[in-house]
RNA sequence: GGCGCUAUGGUGCAACGGUUAGCACGCGGCCCUUUCAAGGCCGAAAUACGGGUUCGAUUCCCGUUAGCGCUACCA
């Protein structure tokens, strides 16, 4: 343990869903600053409403985190168990007279009518929330009315009791200084009757005990702020910096949930993406290192992350944006960067062979380089690229349409097939001799045999250039493929 | 309804009182080319609206509008 400046941030998703972009970006920004400061990161699980809790989600979050590459230095700790501390917290704050028992029945969500989450009676919702009740009754209830409500043993939640004049500031690396009326502010609750803690006390009670520097999370916090912000005066602490994220919106300008098609990190890892073209493209929602540069690799993210440089404006999620930053990552970084991934890509389709991890590196490396600059995610090594990879593949129908459509195509493929069979050179220009050869001796045009021989041989038009492709493929998998296909190179 | 936040092309960002308003994604065109990509070049496309302040506003202030957030014994 270093000197007391070091900055210790957190990063603390409730296990109410799995990980979705939102928190994802939330991480890695706390990730990209504790990095960068030298600091720490902690994951805290918020998982105090045991109504909505489902513990099994966890592990998912936490291999979201794993995928995104976000490493945490200390956790997961779980609120559910540090209830003591929070139910000592608000017994403290009963007593000094921050807090007070309030014996009022319980709301529940469900019942109380929110405003603009129906679409429909637009006009009749006036007045419902109007009467909304800032200031509790209970909290000036005699010490004899309190006595008798004990006595009935009516059940009792602890609430603040909060300031009915003056302000409430505190600052925002990202938002400046705030500050708000306390008059706007309701009697929240603290504990329920059921004794579990609210959010806003235990993220307090925790930040101060886990002595959190800095709060970095998302922009829907920052109305709560005020709230936090009373309750670390009254528990005699000192707020921290706080930092609010823009959020992320879908494209039809709403908050992104699961109407906008796959939100959870995971399916995007399943998807094909790389984590690090994901963090790349992330990091620059609702973040700027400045200038123009949008090609960040993590080193870079790492070393140029201030949070001086969070927009305020919340972002919308561009799925083609985030596709040509993996191309990017796709082309970019050497191949050897690479190979993990597609190494997973065809274990995951159950085309890994295990020579590819050793004697047959290099050509794993040479096959993977040729492919590459096609590929958009990592998906495609093992869909259109499948022929580099198996002999168990397909015609495309569309290519064949496309490329075997000549009376002649099948004879000629026969012949090729002969004279590349006897090549004692295998190499690009041989190859390319021999076909551009054979083609004029045919009086074709050297595309017109190009173009169906790279069906034959890889089963897609959409690959790459047929010489290159015959030297990665090798001589004997090239003469057998072309064989292979000659009954089915007939005209359409 | 109340309170708050935000507002640059379709999208993500730059310009933080003076620029022909820049970059990228996407879109269109051209080049390259044996298919498809990648790459290169070119192009269309923005300061929400109205008032101020100022010699000068994208930039500062106010209002309007719009979007979003909070307004739970959810987090």
């Amino acid at each position: 343990m270093t000197a007391k400046g070091d900055p210790r941030v957190r990063f603390a998703p409730s296990p109410t869903g799995y990980l979705h972009v939102g928190g994802a970006r939330t991480a890695l920004f706390n990730w990209l600053f504790a990095r960068h400061e030298g600091g720490t990161l902690l994951l805290r699980i918020e998982d105090t409403d045991v109504e909505r809790n489902r513990p099994e989600l966890v592990e998912g979050i936490l291999d979201g985190l794993k995928w995104l590459g976000v490493e945490w230095d200390e956790g997961p700790y779980f609120q559910s168990q540090r209830l003591e501390k929070y139910r000592f917290a608000a017994e403290r704050l009963l007593e000094s007279g921050a807090g007070f028992a309030c014996y009022c029945k319980p709301v529940a969500y469900a019942s109380s009518e929110r405003v603009g989450d129906d679409d429909e009676g637009e006009g009749d919702d006036e007045g419902t929330q109007t009467q909304k009740n800032i200031v509790c009754s209970c909290r000036d209830l005699t010490d004899a009315e309190r006595a008798a409500r004990q006595r009935e043993a009516i059940p009792r939640a602890i609430r603040f009791r909060v300031p009915r004049a003056g302000t409430t500031r505190f600052d925002d690396a990202v938002f400046g200084q705030r500050e708000v009326q306390n008059a706007e502010i309701e009697d929240f609750v603290l504990l329920r009757s059921n004794g579990l803690p609210t959010y806003q006390l235990s993220v307090v009670v925790d930040d101060i005990d886990m002595r959190i520097t800095h709060i970095i999370r998302g922009a829907d916090h920052l109305s709560n702020t005020p709230k936090q912000t009373l309750i670390y005066r009254a528990l005699g602490a000192t707020p921290p910096l706080f930092a609010h994220l823009p959020l992320i919106l879908g494209p039809d300008r709403t908050r992104l949930s699961k109407r906008h098609g796959s939100t959870s990190v995971g399916s995007y890892a399943d998807e094909g993406f790389l984590p690090e073209a994901f963090r790349n493209f992330l990091a620059l929602l609702g973040w700027s290192p400045g200038d123009d540069s949008e090609y960040l690799r993590t080193k870079e993210l790492i070393e140029r992350f201030a949070l001086s440089g969070v927009s305020r404006t919340n972002a919308v999620f561009d799925r083609d944006k985030l596709e040509w930053f993996n191309t990017q990552y796709l082309q970019k970084p050497a191949v050897e960067e690479l190979l993990p991934y597609v190494e997973a890509e065809l274990k995951r389709a159950g085309l890994w062979q295990e020579a590819w991890a050793g004697t047959e590196r290099a050509w794993l490396g040479q096959a993977v380089e040729l492919i590459r600059s096609r590929t958009r995610l990592l998906r495609d090594f093992t869909t259109w690229a499948r022929a580099f990879f198996t002999d168990d593949f397909d015609y495309d129908a569309a290519a064949r349409e496309k490329f075997w459509n000549d009376e002649r195509l099948p004879a000629m493929l026969r012949r090729l097939a002969d004279t590349l069979a006897l090549l004692t050179e295998w190499n690009h220009d041989a190859c390319d001799a021999a076909l551009r050869g054979l083609a004029s001796a045919e009086g074709v045009k050297a595309g017109v045999l190009i173009n169906a021989t790279r069906v034959a041989i890889v089963g897609r038009a959409v690959a790459p250039p047929l010489f290159e492709t015959m030297v990665v493929l090798g001589q004997d998998r090239v003469v057998a493929r072309l064989r292979r296909a000659l009954p089915f190179v007939r005209p359409h």
